[in-house]
DNA sequence: AATATAATAGAACGATAGATCAATAATGAA
DNA sequence: TTCATTATTGATCTATCGTTCTATTATATT
């Protein structure tokens, strides 16, 4: 009945996503999207539709192209101390690697887009409550497996770890060394051994 | 010789740096400075330069005003323990109170900032060096007086502290309650006893 | 009192922001 | 084959960006 569109929408909202996590959501502009697509302005519109509209899909992307994978095995119900462990090496290996260093979007939007972008405020609130749920979730698992001290304050531990992510993600994109982001991941995880 | 200025130029300064602390590089426009100062567009540009030069002076308001009082304890030469404990617990309050949350002006400015102003990456890299280095020489004092573990590990819990103080910036401005914060903060502290 | 100097106020600048319009092209359904 | 519908292209819109210009005001020195 109509023309069919020509491109990839998920290809180009795949490089949406690059540009925004590498730029931001303000210092991105229209421009810069319509050449890292390569594609017409009006036909971004159409897909995405505004800027901000684009911004939130591209979260979105994120969510589910990068974190949703990495969160799979720490929110298995069975998972412990393993899958902690294995979570904050694959951070350290996420941030370190990335050139340039782009830390993690979320925490970049909670810190910048948070104010003109209603819905990238909740997704940084969310995405706090999912990691400090899966930390937790994973700890208590591993306490009933006596794992762990029993003097261990599982809430305690769980924030820090939420934080120390969070924390590796600004360090990351501050130009921390590996060996720095190393020692950041495998220090949070101490009061576990 | 000249007609004398009518303003006070620390107390605009510290305007500008709330309002960059709160909005960020990029979002705060030449309007929202002049309104915010309640001043005339170019008094403003007579006494601070242009905009990249007011925010990197109001950056290094924010380091001589906000950041260097609460590093005078730690960075003291004898300081221990009790200086990171302190360090910790200010930064607690500090994060919790604000209203609104505006998390750190360097560790925000290190996410948004960095790729447009070249003194603000510079400026963030100082930071964290500056947060490693005195963590780590108030360690190594609490390490001579015999105040911790033998085997602790100075630089990786250094590194940890500091990852921690960003991380508690970042979790503040997306929300995170008081409770969380102090968990944050004293977990962290915890290879310390 | 006259003058040199800088502060102030507000209009105005060119550049660029996000968004839309208008014209054309391409498809599937009737 | 016609036509309704959508995609594409690129020109164009208004608003706002950071900055500068112009005219006026106020003071310390001479």
């Amino acid at each position: 009945m109509a023309r069919p569109r020509e491109f990839d929408v998920q290809i180009a909202l795949e490089k949406a996503m690059t540009l925004f996590w590498a730029n931001g959501y303000i210092a991105t502009t229209t421009r810069d999207i319509v050449e890292a697509l390569g594609l017409g302005r009006q036909s971004i519109y159409n897909a995405f539709g505004d800027k901000e509209s684009l911004f939130v899909q591209a979260l979105e992307r994120y969510e589910s192209s990068i974190l949703d994978p990495r969160f799979q095995e720490l929110e298995r119900n069975e998972a412990s101390k393993q899958e902690i462990v294995r979570f904050l090496a694959f951070a350290v290996e996420f941030y370190d690697l990335q050139t340039p260093r782009k830390g993690c979007m979320i925490a970049n939007t909670a810190v910048e887009a948070s104010k003109h972008v209603v819905a990238a405020a909740t997704k940084a609130r969310f995405y706090m409550k999912r990691l400090d749920t899966s930390f937790r979730r994973a700890i208590l698992n591993a306490s009933e497996r006596s794992e762990l001290s029993k003097s261990l304050d599982i809430t305690a531990v769980a924030s820090s770890l939420t934080c120390t992510i969070l924390g590796m993600a600004v360090a990351s994109k501050a130009g921390a060394t590996r060996r720095e982001l190393v020692d950041m991941a495998s220090s949070a995880l101490g009061p576990l051994y």
